[in-house]
DNA sequence: TTGACTTGTGTAATCGGTTGCCCGAACGCC
DNA sequence: GGCGTTCGGGCAACCGATTACACAAGTCAA
């Protein structure tokens, strides 16, 4: 393997000039950068990350933390993520906790141990309680999920203000009965609720709030049990796209229709919910804008780590389609 | 920091000792192994992977590369990947390529540079010419893709016998004119076409084939030109779940009855093919399993670099449903 | 002219572990 | 009892970079 005091030797300079050159430090002449990276070239020298590391104690790396990467809401942002993590030649570890507090902490941990850069963590909602990010050995940005309390970076969609719209959308194509399916899991379907009650109250009608495993496989069967007892809902909201996508198959396999027997609406948009028929209203939640923000946001925590957190909030977007339309 | 050196004096021995107790080594007496594990909770240890790294020129660390982890298909082998390298305290580092040469060609470049342990490649059509694994610096599986004489471990579908499956069911449930979409830059596609061929041969059909991009948006782009034709084809096939996707927005787009009009059927068991009326017939691959099985496959491989190479064909499982019933 | 500063480069210490080598003690065998 | 082997453990070299420090040469103002 070629090493640095190869390529100093071939240079004719000293290691330490060949090290600057690499690393674009700026004292140092016209003369040797030429002929520094002459060698590099003639050699294909590349250093060794390693001993890189060690010395410089700075690792070029971030690491994403989320529920489970199959969710496309993490799929999405992942590729955000990586997407700018790879025009800044830094590199991407993954990790998927299931939401389990317990493999989310081992995943922290490995996260210190790997010495990252800094981390884009999508908190459990156990975690997320007193959270606070100068606890952690590395910078650290939050997704999708924080508390209006929290100390940390963050970036996130405006949940409250985004369930009220879409309860509201709910209530004024003439429903009356609205039932909401939540994440009981995550702090973005607790505020989604919240939301969701505030649209029902203000309107003075009684909400109806059933949390769920944020699962499409656990929201089918909730759904299922749901839809079997004697009163049916005029319409049925789901807080994310796996549990509206649990919620659709029930009442598919129910065989209820939609929006006549009961309308439905839910989170985002995803590529189904305008392939089935009808097509089903969500609120679009800027994904990829998400990641991308987050790593930039992260990125500039990295750079300045004294700054004052930031919070960045964006706003879903209502689209309407046949699964909410008046009966 | 706490460092090897606090833990050897803390227990009362040597580094090498310290050292020996945390990588397993064999031939260290019990009394000592017992207090340098005592000194190591005591000081809350953990060693610096980067030194560590560098003196033992090992990572515990694989690189994933796939098209783009968007695809569900790469998602769910992405997930897979992690779960079994998380089992045995690895690390992952993913990469997307979307099927660009230069970038798959950096990305490949950035697991050298990282030393990892091992790569899972899903190779772009391109790289997979004359492809074999011994090319390249460290341990490498490929995933989904690979051609018959490439010399190489990996874990793919058995396309040809599929793509054939698919299409005879087809056949046999009267269509005659069945046109294919496949993705046209993926070893996966081109075999898929051959077995298609194949099928429509056996029964003495024409073959009419067209090749897309992998990308949902493409595939319904020229699904809405070849359905705005004057004659429509009795059945349309797709290679590929996002193929399948664009495939199905086009024709729903255009208003045509399935399979009143046109029978279709595609690749990947994905949520949405059974949420859609009529559901989709396909041929489900067993994603989690390619993932795992590559994951398990490149353990072996780093653990024995001299064995033969091996190749794992999984079977797909042709999933019946109304989208191919007989007109 | 000289002292203070700046600029460019080299020397060598350093990052924090792993591991080759060596040595003493214990053990088994004749 | 002597000798060869095995076992356990310590010393120190080593992995391959970065960077603190020293220093030589050049610049400039007083």
């Amino acid at each position: 393997m070629t090493q640095i005091r190869d390529v100093a030797a071939r240079a004719g300079v000293s290691v330490a000039s060949v090290s600057r050159v690499l690393s674009g430090h700026p004292s140092v002449g016209e003369d040797i950068r030429r002929r520094v990276l002459d060698a590099v070239k003639a050699l294909d020298y590349r250093p060794d990350l390693a001993a890189r590391r060690l010395r410089s104690r700075r690792t070029d790396t971030i690491g994403l933390i989320v529920a489970d990467i199959r969710n496309p809401f993490f799929t999405e942002v992942s590729r955000a993520v990586e997407d700018v993590a790879y025009q800044h030649r830094m590199r991407l570890i993954l990790c998927n906790t299931d939401e389990d507090p317990a493999r989310e902490a081992s995943c922290l941990e490995l996260m210190r141990d790997e010495n990252v850069s800094g981390v884009i963590l999508a908190p459990s909602l156990h975690r997320l309680a007193g959270f606070r990010a100068a606890d952690h050995p590395f910078p650290l940005v939050l997704v999708d999920r924080c508390d209006p309390d929290t100390v940390a970076d963050a970036v996130v969609l405006d949940n409250v203000e985004a369930a009220r719209v879409l309860t509201t959308h709910t209530i004024e194509s003439g429903r009356r009965r609205i039932l909401f399916l939540h994440g009981a899991s995550s702090a973005t379907g607790r505020q989604r609720l919240d939301g969701y009650t505030a649209a029902m109250a203000a309107h003075g009608l009684t909400a109806e709030a059933v949390g769920v495993a944020p699962i499409a496989d656990r929201s089918r069967e909730v759904a299922q049990v749901l839809l079997a007892r004697p009163a049916l809902p005029d319409a049925v909201l789901a807080s994310s796209g796996l549990i509206l996508l649990g919620l659709t198959q029930a009442l598919r396999d129910a065989g209820r229709r939609v929006p006549g027997d009961v309308a439905i609406a839910g989170f985002d948009d995803q590529p189904w919910t305008r392939l089935v028929d009808p097509g089903i209203t969500v609120v679009a939640q800027p994904t990829y804008a998400i990641g991308r923000e987050a790593a930039e946001l992260l990125l500039r925590r990295i750079a300045a780590p004294d700054k004052p957190v930031r919070r960045v909030v964006l706003r879903g977007e209502l689209i309407v389609r046949g699964s909410s339309a008046r009966a």
